[in-house]
RNA sequence: UGGCCCAUCGUCUAAUGGCAGGACAACCGGUUUUGGUCCGGUCGGUCGGGGUUCGAAUCCCUGUGGGCCAGCCA
């Protein structure tokens, strides 16, 4: 895998030594197929195990059991073998329903679990809206032991489907939707395929996934962006009823296409629409889909490894699927002959009888494999329908009345003749051939193309499936009929060379010029040779053929946010905080600053004592608004390792010109880290400035000789590496040198021609 | 309207606060018995406004835009 937000984290918490083993886990809903939407989160979990030499448990998230359908089960697990993945376990949630009902039952017993028996319709209300908090059910004060026998008789199914529910005693107003007492458990009276009749109580997601994850000793819960509302309920269940270390959810974007549904809900009638063949039929976006197309498990591999993983929402471009796809076959295809729509030529100078052996190699000479296969050549041929045209457009390279072509792997031919039916209709070609031409291109003549062609008597019968995308627009939408394209599939009926006939049924194809084909594993064998189109060969050539797939409808880049004015902080501010701003401008704080600590109070407590003991009020305001609320954010202030004191030290630091701020930013990494005091940490690591002018030139010197063509460079105009040449200062001087004298002095020497003698 | 998350070439994605780079697409050219491949080149970006800093894509404030959350789905 590629290095990216996860595996970087990984990386940090294992040189802390925080895990002997990764542990990752790939959750499906046993409820429709895998599509390419879940080739990211496959890769994602099954390939940070292998990299990390860990492992995956395949988990299948039955916890709903109207839903799960053991089809599905047997799919899923073929969609990820056949990606090329392993895992150590295949388990199921119901797995642990046992477990999961007694962590409920603990719940319960140290109040912070109760049986509600609020209607559906009431619990939606209670729970208020995402501006306005919930209330309390009347249940939730129920006693314990009353809550523990409810919650017996629903499992002993002793009560109607939503008669009553276990939910989780949180916070009816807080502002996570979700954690307004989220329910646990609901009664369904409906047998599970695994689990049979044995339960009449199902948890929920939220419930089962977190403890799941916890039990099985998952150390990284890979999921997407739409559960990060639920990562907040994944920590308070696992830290409620596990010992550290425990299970943590980290989220990342999905993929999502243009021209594809892929959700459930719109790919589930799909499969069944009688539109297509089913949830394997080559158009759809399932794995099971691209397999049979012919797509190889390494294109999708790498599609999946060059997007990269994100939290930004994004939408992938077809363009490097097809890419991918074709970068992999292009090295592993090889290359035969077909014709899609016959055209029938006949050589009049060739002799009837006659049948030549040619060698063609069945590999061009930039791919690096060897192997060639016999091609034969009789006088009766078949060319595509399509390389020949009899009013040919500007810059045809191929047939045409009169022209000359070269017969790929052998001889030139000419046409010198249509021949038609009563209707006028093309019914074939009269042509000759040179016989001097068989591998070489007679002197003085210019051949424009080759085309491909096939000897008639010894062609065999195929079925070409020709595939296109599905849908027209980029985000179809129900009803599906409406934008589903009817051009998506063409079938149409030719022949290939009789080689293929030796070939292992997998064998994947480059049908020269026409595209990567291979023989349908469900049509083939009986019926006779049926091929799918993997996919086209890419296309330089335009004029009067394919129409261009650009979108007119796709909407533009990113709109330019309107030229933004700020408003006036002060005036989000009470009264209360309007006096401390007063009081604060009065310091001379810039009125950002001012406002920012009005507004903020444990901030702004902070500052003033650390203001109590030492410092500028200006610099000490500027130090808390921008370096102390960043930490502010993650550690809560009165948590810190330091005081005001301390922190009003290292500004004074500063003003006093002992520190730069550089250096001072790694000092407060070391308050952080709990080193000491800043002068501690100043005179252990030696961070004091170093403002001396010669030491600084002969150091500057250094960086300068160093790198002589940088040097060059930058007298040619790249004035940005001057951060480059600050950078190589900074780190022969491990911070310490005086930023401004350092880049006065750089500036001079690089500016002027440098010493005499140099260069 | 509350909370959480996100924002870099057309697209996707890199960049310990120090040279904004790569890939795909597009375009131009070269090689070619595939209008393929390969090779060379061109075009093109840090959402807006303030601030901190010697230096900001990166840190702070703010605006704008987008995503998610009000299932007894997952």
């Amino acid at each position: 895998m590629r290095p990216n937000f996860i595996t970087k984290l990984i990386d940090g918490e294992i040189a802390a030594g925080l895990h002997s083993e990764i542990v990752t886990r790939f959750p499906p809903d046993p409820n429709g197929f895998l599509h390419i939407g879940h080739a990211m989160a496959v890769c994602l979990n099954f390939g940070v195990a292998r990299d990390y030499g860990g492992y995956v448990n395949l988990r299948f998230d039955d916890t709903n059991p109207t839903t799960a359908d053991p089809v599905c089960v047997e799919a899923i697990q073929e969609d990820i073998r056949w990606l090329g993945y392993s895992w150590k376990n295949v388990l199921f949630a119901s797995d642990y329903f046992d477990e999961l009902y007694a962590m409920a039952v603990r719940l319960i017993e140290v109040g912070k679990a109760y049986v509600d028996s609020l209607s559906e319709e009431e619990i939606r209300e209670y729970r208020g809206t995402v501006t306005e908090p919930g209330r309390e059910s009347p249940y939730r004060s129920r006693s314990a032991a009353e809550s523990l026998e409810l919650f017996d008789r629903m499992r002993r199914g002793e009560f109607a489907e939503g008669a009553h529910v276990l939910r989780a005693k949180i916070d009816m107003a807080s502002p996570n939707m979700i954690m307004r007492d989220p329910i646990l458990y609901r009664i369904l009276h409906e047998p599970h395929y695994r689990t049979g009749d044995r339960w009449h109580v199902y948890p929920m997601y939220d419930f089962a996934h977190p403890l799941s994850d916890a039990i099985e000793g998952v150390t990284h819960s890979l999921c997407s962006l739409e559960f990060e509302n639920n990562r907040e309920i994944y920590d308070w269940l696992v830290d409620e009823l596990f010992e550290p270390p425990r299970p943590h959810q980290y989220e990342f974007a999905r993929l999502n296409f243009e021209h594809a549904v892929m959700s459930k809900r719109l790919l589930t009638p799909l499969a069944k629409s009688g539109l297509v063949e089913g949830w394997d039929d080559p158009r759809m976006p399932t794995l099971a889909a691209l397999r049979r197309r012919g797509v190889t498990p390494a294109a999708i591999r790498e599609f999946v490894d060059r997007l990269g993983v994100t939290k930004t929402n994004s939408v992938a471009d077809l363009g490097l699927l097809e890419y991918t796809i074709r970068d992999d076959l292009n090295r592993h295809a090889p290359r035969v002959l077909a014709v899609t729509r016959p055209l029938r030529a006949v050589l009049s100078n060739y002799p009837g009888g006659k049948v030549e052996r040619l060698a063609a190699p069945y590999w061009p000479p930039d791919v690096p494999n060897r192997g060639s296969r016999e091609l034969p050549f009789a006088r009766e041929l078949y060319l595509e329908r399509d390389d020949f045209s009899e009013d040919p457009p500007p810059g045809w390279r191929r047939l045409s009345p009169g022209a000359e072509v070269r017969l790929r792997h052998a001889y030139l031919i000419r046409c010198d003749e249509v021949v038609r039916d009563e209707e006028g209709e093309l019914l074939e070609l009269r042509c000759s051939y040179d016989p001097d031409s068989l591998g070489v291109n007679p002197p003085g003549r210019r051949i424009a193309g080759a085309i491909h062609w096939l000897a008639a008597p010894s062609a065999l019968p195929a079925e070409f499936r020709l595939y296109d995308r599905l849908f027209r627009v980029p985000s179809p939408d129900p009803p599906l009929g409406g934008d589903a394209s009817r051009e998506s599939l063409t079938v149409c009926h030719g022949f290939v060379e009789p080689s293929v006939a030796h070939d292992s049924a997998e064998t994947r194809y480059q049908f020269e010029r026409l595209g990567y084909f291979w023989r349908d594993p469900k049509s083939s064998a009986p019926v006779g040779l049926v091929f799918n189109r993997i996919i086209t060969l890419r296309s330089s050539w335009n004029a009067g053929g394919e129409v261009r797939r650009d979108d007119p409808t796709k909407s533009g880049g990113a709109q330019a946010s309107p030229p933004g004015e700020a408003p006036d902080p002060v005036a989000a501010l009470t009264a209360e905080q309007r006096a401390s701003f007063e009081r604060y401008s009065a310091l001379e704080l810039s009125r950002n600053e001012a406002a920012l600590l009005a507004g903020n109070s444990d901030l702004a407590n902070f500052f003033e004592e650390a203001l109590a003991h030492q410092g500028s009020p200006a610099s000490l305001a500027n130090w808390v608004v921008n370096e102390l609320l960043r930490v502010a954010k993650v550690i809560p202030l009165s948590e810190l390792p330091f005081g005001p004191a301390e922190f009003a030290r290292l500004v004074a630091l500063v003003d006093d010109n002992a520190l730069s701020s550089r250096a001072a930013k790694e000092v407060l990494k070391g308050m952080l880290a709990g080193e000491g005091d800043p002068d501690a940490i100043v005179a252990a690591r030696g961070f004091t400035q170093v403002s001396d002018a010669s030491a600084l030139e002969s150091v500057i010197t250094r960086v300068l000789e160093a790198n002589p063509e940088k040097v060059e460079v930058f007298r040619q105009g790249k004035t940005g590496l001057l951060g480059f040449f600050m950078g190589q200062v900074m780190r022969e001087t491990g911070g310490k040198a005086n930023p401004q004298l350092t880049r006065g002095i750089l500036e001079a020497k690089l500016r002027r021609p440098a010493t005499p003698g140099d260069r």
